[in-house]
DNA sequence: TTTATATATCGAGAATTATCAATATCCTTT
DNA sequence: AAAGGATATTGATAATTCTCGATATATAAA
């Protein structure tokens, strides 16, 4: 089946410029490109609990320099905004980066901006 | 030649993601994309003053609803994070699209973020 | 050189964002 | 049920952004 990939709204656009109109959200954003690179292995969600790539809040945490509470909030700004997604286990929230709409943004650059 | 286009840096990246977290700079930049269609035929710098496509400061000023002091800041913060350039032409100073600054932009999206 | 037009800058108040410590909530383990 | 760890939320203050009117500056016209 085709999947119809809907076009990201000047809305919607403007609240990742706003995510990212921060140099440490933009960090995050790309640490999660590589995950294994910059956080320790055993850190990020085992493979079969099906969020791979996903990396929990405490881990980000240790990276960023910031509090616990501005991290959560970082992360939320960057979940809002669709740039990344979220999968609580047990007392964990794991975060990965959400590819598709990256992807509908980089469309959306190339198309209206 | 073969012109090396530098890759923008993530405080420049920054810097475009700030200017653009505003609907109304958003909107300023997409209608100097289509200058014909949004902005009376005259208003734009002829095009033998070498300044093609730009629009002096009233016109969009008569677009965005915003005051003139506004418009003037906006449209300065736009240029200040390279996405527009501006040249003086007598009492008017017109603004367009720096397309280069532009296309930078989207390969650091793609590459980058 | 006075007047008019176009744009930029200044000063200020309102709104939003940044950021933290403290606390609450949710799970897990005891 | 109590305790502990992980994350989210709250409350607060500082910093930044938004936005305007007023004013300054630059250029053109009279």
């Amino acid at each position: 089946m085709n999947r119809e990939s809907t076009m990201i709204t000047d809305e919607q656009a403007v609240e990742i410029f706003k995510a990212l109109s921060n140099q440490i959200r933009v960090n995050i954003l790309q640490m999660l490109k590589e995950p294994d690179h910059h956080f320790s292995t055993q850190a990020h969600v085992i493979k079969e609990k099906g969020f791979d790539g996903g990396v929990c809040v405490s881990d980000i945490h240790s990276k960023v320099g910031l509090s616990q509470s501005t991290t959560s909030q970082y992360l939320s700004i960057l979940l809002q905004s669709g740039l990344v997604e979220m999968k609580r286990i047990g007392q964990w929230t794991y975060y990965r980066r959400n590819e598709e709409t990256i992807k509908q943004f980089e469309k959306y650059i190339g198309l209206k901006i």
